[in-house]
RNA sequence: CACCGAGCUAU
């Protein structure tokens, strides 16, 4: 069964929906039961996908099965929704969770924060930020990444800083991804030269930019209209082995 | 410390 898992889960993934069909069928027909994370690789291939009836097809089959959706299945609805953009029905199901005492975990937590923030609602996203820490749980580098894209969303600016702050007082680095979001923030302000500081901290701090803070640049100095600029980072971007899009 | 889920990716 694990094998199989780990096989749908990659597959998934990447895309191939009927090579995971044919694993799915192989299974039947050897007579292996699937399992709880079977139907959860399964369903997060149909999210990953935006096939909302299959996904819900799967979870069906999960009940039949006389299995229970764990923390892991409601998270992945919940991400279904807000891929669809479908914001009060991921809130539904992140409240049905809980009536059905399925306790939301830091990645269902992370998750909401995101989706409030989408749905306009800073004020929401804040409450479940510190329903999460009621619950015991110490937000991570995700966590503080999604209440300050959350933040920038809505036009908080300050606050943005101010969380930031906090992250770091409270021992936690910033990683690739929330340098991402900030550089962003700032480009799309058309703070360039802000984002570029930030850039150069990054690599300060030992912290390797990736493909889209590459990209992310590129877009900031577009935006204040320096060619030039984006053009150094862009062959910055091609001697790191990157391709550019 | 390896079966599944969360944050950045242009107008």
């Amino acid at each position: 069964v694990q094998s199989y898992n780990t096989l749908i889960s990659i597959l998934g993934k990447g895309g191939h929906i009927d090579r995971c069909r044919e694993l799915d069928r192989e299974m039947q027909r050897m007579e292996i039961m699937p399992n709880l994370c079977t139907f959860n690789s399964l369903l997060m291939m149909h999210v990953h996908d935006g096939k909302i009836q299959e996904a819900m097809g799967v979870l069906q089959r999960l009940k039949d099965a006389g299995l229970e959706p764990n923390v892991v299945t409601y998270t992945g609805l919940i991400k279904m929704y807000s891929r669809a953009s479908k914001y009060n029905e991921a809130i539904e199901m992140f409240l049905e969770m809980q009536r059905v005492r399925c306790k939301p975990d830091l990645t269902t937590y992370s998750l909401m924060i995101s989706v409030f923030g989408k749905a306009r609602s800073l004020e929401d996203a804040a409450l479940v930020f510190r329903q999460m820490q009621e619950a015991g749980y110490k937000p991570n580098v995700i966590t503080w990444s999604a209440l300050i894209q959350v933040c920038e969303r809505n036009g908080k600016f300050p606050e943005m800083g101010a969380y930031f702050n906090e992250m770091q007082a409270s021992g936690c680095q910033p990683d690739v991804t929330l340098y991402n979001i900030l550089m962003g923030a700032y480009g799309r302000q058309g703070l360039s030269v802000q984002a570029a500081i930030l850039f150069r901290k990054m690599q300060a701090q030992g912290v390797t930019p990736n493909a889209v803070s590459y990209d992310t640049m590129i877009q900031a100095f577009c935006h204040s209209k320096q060619p030039a600029d984006a053009q150094g980072v862009h062959d910055q971007m091609v001697k790191a082995g990157y391709v550019p899009d």
